[in-house]
RNA sequence: GCCCAGAUAGCUCAGUGGCAGAGCACUUCCUUGGUAAGGAAGAGGUCGGCAGUUCAAUUCUGCUUCUGGGCUCCA
């Protein structure tokens, strides 16, 4: 028989694997790099690495070791503590174990035995409590066997393209209560070459690491002495910053947003009435002022209500748009802080739009609109995500089934596909999250638009309606980029730090071949702040060719040299990153060109 | 917050219970060069911080701050 069948699809779509059924009546699933045939390699990799562990940690207790998107993991207890460098030994004893060519073997227990069998593994025995079924069954591979409910390869000779990635702790069950366990993740394939793929994606990733490029780039830092989580943003990140700033506020306003700003911190009573001293205290920072307890923002809404109630509102008024670049201190967990993806002060490109229930949809969809224009500016692809009514919410059935459907019909309206997140709205209302991917198809997070209408309830915000009746309006909250410092970071990676003209903190690098022409640089640089590009001149003291050399590496669109030729003519002679070629242009035909191209940063 | 691993020059990293090291970057000088690293000299460190063990600690121990990988959480 074909001994490239791992596994056999029903007609339901389950996986059984060659233990279960020989029944070559169902759809064969053959060894390769199929979903279906990775979820059984890796299942398998995650038991041929327990087998491993056991063999080397002779103490070792086991949990469980499920597959994930990017490879699978084990859950164990050792004595011993486990580094990285322990990793190599691992998967050496997991060569020795592939080569002894074991069977994998399947037998069913009944429960009561497999409690008897396992009295003495409490782990197991934690597994076990968390499965009704009365049957259980055990794959056993050579020595070793596990209690699993599979699907498993028919023999540990198919797992040779693996490798172990990392060594983390993790939680029994994912309980923050619960004892710490050991997790060693690894990822395997069918062949060879699409492991080493894998691994030369991961090495991309970390030559692309915000952290990293943010560093040689001189975009931000962080400072031990100032606190974690607090970024500081140095010339060229804040040049950067200003620019998606400025091209995203030229953005707003087109679009009716009308900018406002709200205080840094607020009365601790606001935030009682709004419900964030209950429902996000943990996450913010309190402070007193003259025996006042006060809370700084963890969010904007409070702010835009209070300036929307400030003046009566009438129909008319709506739908009102506000928006802001909202600073906002959150208290992460220390653990939990990474880069810019995760601080504790960050600045939203937050707007909250009042509007009727009727006008919900319109709103939505001319929010998708913007989001649309942002992500395709960027060459972002992304998915969207509804996420509907949860248990635990409030408000009338009926205003969920309006807001729900206008999301709904907004997005198919525009002819943009999404995901229904069933119960994952937020308590006061249901919403849409932004999902992007980036040049090397990892996915972010970013923006998300919610529909509120418990805000305006609490805080009484009301408006005049046609009838000379007071009614109340509902809040949209909505984030296109999310957060400045994590969208910036994910732009980073996305571009590998090579920016687009429109946002690159330096446009252009000078390089004047001898101190005769660096007078014409100057010239030059002041022309480019004129047409709003920074431009850098590097006039150090090194040889021409080492100039030419670390001016290319420092991931700025445009090289110039400037020599006699150049001061002559009024010209440049220009090395174009986007191009990768070299071409000269007077001086005028170069600052058309520049000006053309930054129109491409307006959406 | 929890588990594990780290912290040595501005950066990347060697190294040692007994005077602190390299490459790059930096400063000065020579070189004034037409398209990817010219040469020489110099400066730079409380070896993250605080305690403890020791004749002696950058090295061993404890605590602490920060960083990394996860868990958890989230923009």
């Amino acid at each position: 028989m074909d001994k490239m069948i791992i596994g056999y699809k029903n007609s339901n779509g389950e996986v059984i694997d060659t233990q279960t059924t020989n029944d070559t009546s169902l759809t064969p699933i053959t060894y390769g790099n199929s979903p279906e045939a990775l979820n059984i390699i890796r299942h398998s990799t995650a038991h041929l690495m327990a087998q491993a562990i056991n063999e080397l940690y002779t103490n070792a207790k086991f949990f469980v070791g499920p597959t994930v998107d990017e490879g699978f993991y084990y859950d164990f207890r050792v004595d011993e503590k486990i580094g990285e460098e322990d990793l190599k030994s691992i998967e050496q004893k997991m060569k020795e174990i592939i080569k002894k060519k074991a069977i994998i073997e399947k037998y069913i227990i009944t429960k009561d035995e497999a409690l008897v069998k396992f009295a003495n593994d409490d782990l197991k025995l934690a597994v076990l409590s968390r499965i009704n079924d009365t049957e259980i069954s055990i794959y056993k591979q050579g020595d070793f066997e596990d209690l699993c409910r599979g699907p498993h390869a028919p023999s540990v000779n198919m797992l040779h393209n693996f490798k172990l990635t990392r060594v983390a702790g993790a939680y029994l069950g994912g309980d923050e209560k619960a004892e710490m366990l050991t997790r060693i993740y690894g990822i395997s394939f069918a062949d060879k070459e699409s492991l080493k793929a894998h691994m030369l994606m991961v090495e991309e990733a970390k030559k692309r690491d915000h952290r990293k490029i943010g560093g040689e780039m001189e975009l931000f830092m962080f400072d031990d002495e100032s606190g974690a989580g607090l970024p500081f943003w140095m010339p060229r990140g804040a040049r950067l910053r200003a620019r998606l700033e400025s091209i995203l506020h030229t953005a707003h306003r087109i679009r009716g947003y009308e900018p406002v700003r709200g205080p840094e911190m607020l009365k601790a009573d606001m935030w009682r009435i709004s419900g964030h001293y209950a429902c996000y205290g943990d996450n913010m920072y309190l402070t007193e002022i003259d025996e006042q307890e006060y809370g700084i923002k963890p969010m904007n809404c409070i702010g835009h209500i209070q300036i929307f109630k400030h003046t009566p509102k009438s129909y008319r008024d709506l739908p009102l748009k506000y928006y802001e670049y909202g600073v906002v201190h959150r208290h992460e967990m220390s653990g939990a802080l990474h880069g810019l993806f995760r601080v504790r002060e960050f600045t939203q490109d937050d707007a909250h739009i009042f509007c009727t229930p009727e006008q919900i949809k319109s709103v939505v969809l001319d929010i998708v609109e913007f989001v649309d224009s942002v992500m395709k500016l960027f060459d972002f692809k992304y998915k969207m995500f509804i996420s509907t009514k949860p248990d635990k919410a409030i408000g009338d059935d009926s205003v969920w089934e309006i807001s729900t459907q206008s999301l709904k019909d907004a997005l198919d309206d525009n002819n943009l596909s999404y995901e229904i997140d069933e119960g994952g709205g937020a308590f006061y209302g249901p919403k849409i999250d932004v999902k992007i991917t980036d040049a090397i198809g990892r996915e972010w997070q970013c923006g998300t638009i919610q529909v509120d209408f418990n805000l305006p309830e609490r805080f009484g915000v009301e408006y005049t309606a046609e009838d000379n009746t007071k009614k109340q309006p509902v809040m949209i909250h909505r984030a296109i980029l999310g957060s400045f410092e994590r969208f910036i970071g994910v732009l980073t990676e996305h571009y590998a730090g090579e920016f687009p003209l429109f946002i690159a903190p330096t446009g252009v690098i000078f390089v004047p071949i001898a101190d005769t022409h660096v007078e014409y640089a100057n010239e030059l640089k002041k022309a480019m702040l004129g047409i709003n590009i920074d431009s850098e001149i590097y006039d150090k003291n090194d040889s021409l060719n080492k100039r030419i050399r670390n001016a290319e590496k420092q991931r700025v669109p445009y090289v110039v040299i400037i020599g006699d030729e150049e001061v002559a003519n009024k010209s440049v002679a220009i090395r174009d990153r986007r191009t990768k070629e070299q071409y000269n242009l007077t001086q005028d035909e170069f600052m058309v060109q520049l000006t053309k191209q930054l129109t491409e940063g307006r959406i």
